[in-house]
DNA sequence: CACATGTTTCAATGATTTCTGAAATGTCAG
DNA sequence: CTGACATTTCAGAAATCATTGAAACATGTG
């Protein structure tokens, strides 16, 4: 909810953060890594693509590839591929300090945009494919099936039912998704007030 | 990136007619269970729990574990322990028809309470875990940090964005779930009709 | 009880995904 | 163009995950 940009870009090169001892914040830190790299991985995404991301999300200013892969002991190459991966689902921005060689990343700090970017991936990649897939299958079952029969009905009932709920979720994902990454806050608001009125 | 796979249900000869049985149907129901496969392996289901859970759901009927075999190409150990975990998840119920030795299995034929059963699961075993873990990623910040310092504030606003986004998806689900699986319909209804009055 | 039938478990195996590391490629300044 | 540095690629290695198959277990039957 709060602005979190106020990015120290002005300074790249030299490392402004603590490097002092046993520090609470570090702690924290890879906690909370350690968590969203168990989540990821439980939804199919790779545990180090999931870490990476955690990393940028929480330290919350550019980091280079180096300091990435430093700090979680990945090799060169999967933090490239990686990043690339990130940058092209639009969780992570490449970012050129001036005078500096070296690519920095930084990940988006708005966690309904992140969210809303996510969703609008796996959409894309995953539910639109099985849609296609269902309207496939209906195709299917109309070649040469006997179009009267109870068997070729009730198929057909259950791909309608399941396409019609799945549409459903797509024009839901579509809500999530909102325009500017912000009409999404207002309806899970609006949502949360709904669940007040429920009756069954 | 993206491997092919291959299409080990669906071997679509000729479209000859009039062979052993170029049945519409049960072409129809292959596409259907590879789709649904498919897509439960990006989400990080294994794909024979899907393909499973795709058969039951297409047949629409109890089918015992032999049929389940023989049709999906998999061992009975996997079936079983597959099972398992669909009855565990509430997706399949076991039937034991009169006077019949074998279990039988038949999968929920409601679409809406399918979609809550398993966000019922997925909330459960890993929205909420994540939950806990960030509160304690929240613990660990305070323990010996500078509770004045930017650094400290800034973190802390992170994670606690994090978090609100999160609770908000949990109660969002809480939704989804309702009471006897009719609530969630409502829901999205309603929904949909909030998606028109935003235009931003 | 002994048997027949059906189910579960789990170590071993197989398949797939992910990661590494070094070579190839790209980029830029002089 | 050359050299210094940065990034990407990708074949093979490693790790992870899913599956098998057979033995152990369960349950009902004569």
């Amino acid at each position: 909810m709060i602005p979190l940009m106020a990015n120290t870009l002005s300074n790249p090169s030299t490392p402004e953060t603590s490097d002092s001892g046993p520090d609470g914040l570090a702690e924290s830190r890879n906690e909370f890594i350690a968590h969203w790299g168990e989540m990821g991985s439980s939804w199919g995404v790779p545990r180090s693509m999931a870490e990476i991301h955690a990393l940028l999300y929480i330290e919350g200013r550019p980091l280079c590839v180096e300091e990435i892969m430093g700090r979680l002991e990945v090799s060169r190459g999967t933090a490239s591929t990686t990043l690339r991966t990130l940058a092209d689902w639009g969780l992570v921005s490449r970012v050129r300090p001036r005078g500096e060689r070296r690519e920095f990343f930084e990940a988006e700090q708005d966690v309904w945009k992140l969210l809303s970017l996510i969703v609008r991936a796996r959409k894309r990649r995953e539910l639109e494919p099985l849609l296609a897939g269902l309207d496939k299958a209906r195709e299917l079952a109309g070649a040469d099936a006997d179009p009267s029969s109870e068997a070729y009905k009730n198929h057909a009932a259950r791909l309608d039912s399941m396409n019609d709920a799945l549409k459903r979720l797509d024009r839901l994902s579509d809500l999530f998704i909102g325009r500017n990454g912000k009409g999404l806050d207002v309806a899970v608001k609006l949502l949360s007030t709904i669940s007040g009125m429920r009756k069954s």
